[in-house]
DNA sequence: TAGAATGTTAGCCAAATGGCTAATGATCCG
DNA sequence: CGGATCATTAGCCATTTGGCTAACATTCTA
C-alpha cells in the first residue's frame, strides 16, 4: 500500500484529477466529466489515485466524495525540488565536464 | 518529442539515474552502475529519459557523457506546487465538505 | 593489431496498462 | 414500487513497458 506516487501521476487524465480536486473536493462525476472516456476506464483511474494515497474518498449515500491529500504530493514536490537544488548547486562543474574532462 | 516527463519519472530506476546526475554530469556507467539490470535495459531507460528532455547526451569517443536538463523538471516540480498550493488555499470549506455537504 | 571497454540495436517475451461493454450494487425520488 | 442516478466489478482485448540474450559498432590501449 501508499503505491508510487509518480506512477499514479504519470498519466494525463490522472493529473487532469488531481487538477480538478485542487479546486475543492467533488463527487467522482465532478472530478472526471471532463474527460471523454468510459466511467469503467475513470473508476480505474481514480483506484490508481487512491492506492497511491494522492486522493481520499468518502462515501456518501451513492455518491464518493473525493478529497486531495497533499501529503505524498508534497514528498514528490520535494524530491524534485531536491534533485534541482543539487544540480543548481554545480553549474561550474558541468560545463567542463560536458566540453573537455581533463 | 519532448514526451511527458512525469511519464519518465514513473520509474524508480529512471529517478535513480537522475538523482545520481543531480549530483553532477556522468558517463553511462557511472550513471547507471547502481542498478542490478542488464545494459540494453538500462540504455531503453536512458532513452526514456532522453526522449522526456530530462537528459542530454554528448557522445564523446566511446563515452557518451550524460547531463541533467533541469527545465523539464522545474516545470514538473511547478505543476505540483501549483496543485499543493490551490488545495492549501481552501483548508476551511474541505472538512465541511466532506463530513456534511450543505 | 588484437583484445578489452563502452554503449547501442534487434528481437523476443511476460506482465502491466488503459481502454471498452455488460452487468451489478446502492441510493434517491416521483 | 419503479425508474433514474452514481459508481463499481467482471471480463475482454490491444498496446506498452520492462526485462532478457545475442550481436554489433566504436574506441581505447597494451
Amino acid at each position: 500500500m501508499a503505491n508510487d506516487p509518480f506512477k499514479a501521476l504519470a498519466h494525463p487524465i490522472r493529473r487532469g484529477v488531481i487538477e480538478r480536486l485542487a479546486q475543492g473536493p467533488a463527487t467522482v462525476r465532478e472530478a472526471t466529466s471532463a474527460f471523454d472516456v468510459s466511467k469503467p476506464t475513470l473508476s480505474k483511474h481514480l483506484r490508481v489515485l487512491e492506492e497511491a494515497g494522492l486522493i481520499t474518498r468518502v462515501i456518501d449515500g451513492r455518491e464518493h466524495r473525493l478529497a486531495l491529500a497533499v501529503e505524498p504530493l508534497r514528498e514528490a514536490g520535494t524530491w524534485i525540488d531536491e534533485q534541482r537544488g543539487r544540480w543548481e548547486g554545480l553549474f561550474d562543474a558541468v560545463e567542463s565536464y560536458l566540453e573537455n574532462r581533463a
